[in-house]
DNA sequence: GCGACAG
DNA sequence: ATCTTGTCGC
């Protein structure tokens, strides 16, 4: 389904190389096919981090409702190093992709997109795999710079690295903490921010997101 | 050398 | 990421 673009197995230096190289074939500009099904994507571990459990869940639109789903485990590759999840969680991702019957127009990661010290966190490096639209959705801050986002849905502040614009910061849910969205791959930030939007139900995840990480963890609902 | 540091 | 009950708030 998808050519392979490299080995996984890379010593820290030579994936940090692979990294900025990799990053120039990333695209940040809008090339998406009509939305009909959006993915989402998550991690989890089994047995105090040896297993490693990658779920894709895939969403119609409009509605989201969920119209397939596949978990893939298998034994942990690599421990998990700042700047280099890509590597300890994509191979796990495309093996559970590979089992769908739906291949999804947009797909939505836990991670980074660009917003990444190299430019490719694990959105990024995913959507160069599978040669779709993604965009990253993280919970938490990698690298860059920005202002306290506003308190309603929808308020954000860019997010900055030097004199770029890697993402944004969007207050998902009013009283709590935002969402650090960024483009992944084949699709602009502003883009990336519609579709995140549009996918927000009561939570402060995305359901794409949300769903995946509930599967991911193995948590019923 | 001293912090910072997605999941 | 993961180990984990109750509790405060809309």
């Amino acid at each position: 389904m998808s050519p392979p673009l490299h080995d996984w197995h890379l010593a820290p230096r030579q994936a940090m190389a692979l990294q900025k190289q990799l990053a120039g074939r990333v695209e940040r500009e809008d090339r998406l096919a009509p939305v009909r099904h959006i993915a989402g994507v998550d991690i989890g571990f089994e047995q105090d981090g040896e297993i490693t459990r990658a779920a894709v869940v895939v969403l119609a639109w409009p509605g989201l409702a969920v119209v397939e789903q596949s978990v893939h485990r298998e034994p942990t590759r690599m421990p998990y190093i700042p700047g280099l999840l890509s590597f300890r969680e994509v191979p796990a991702t495309l093996a559970a992709f590979e089992t769908l019957a739906v291949r999804p127009e947009l797909v939505m990661v836990d991670g980074q997109g660009i917003a990444h010290p190299r430019r490719l966190g694990v959105a990024a490096h995913l959507g160069l795999w599978l040669d779709l639209p993604t965009i990253g959705v993280a919970k938490s801050r990698l690298c860059g710079r920005h202002k306290e986002p506003g308190p309603e849905r929808g308020d954000w502040t860019p997010l900055v690295d030097g004199d770029e614009t890697i993402g944004a910061v969007l207050r998902s849910r009013s009283g709590v903490k935002p969402v650090y969205v960024s483009s992944g791959h084949r699709i602009s930030l502003a883009t990336a921010l519609e579709w995140v939007v549009r996918c927000l139900g009561r939570t402060k995840l995305p359901e794409p997101t949300r769903l995946a990480d509930r599967l991911a963890s193995r948590r019923g609902k």
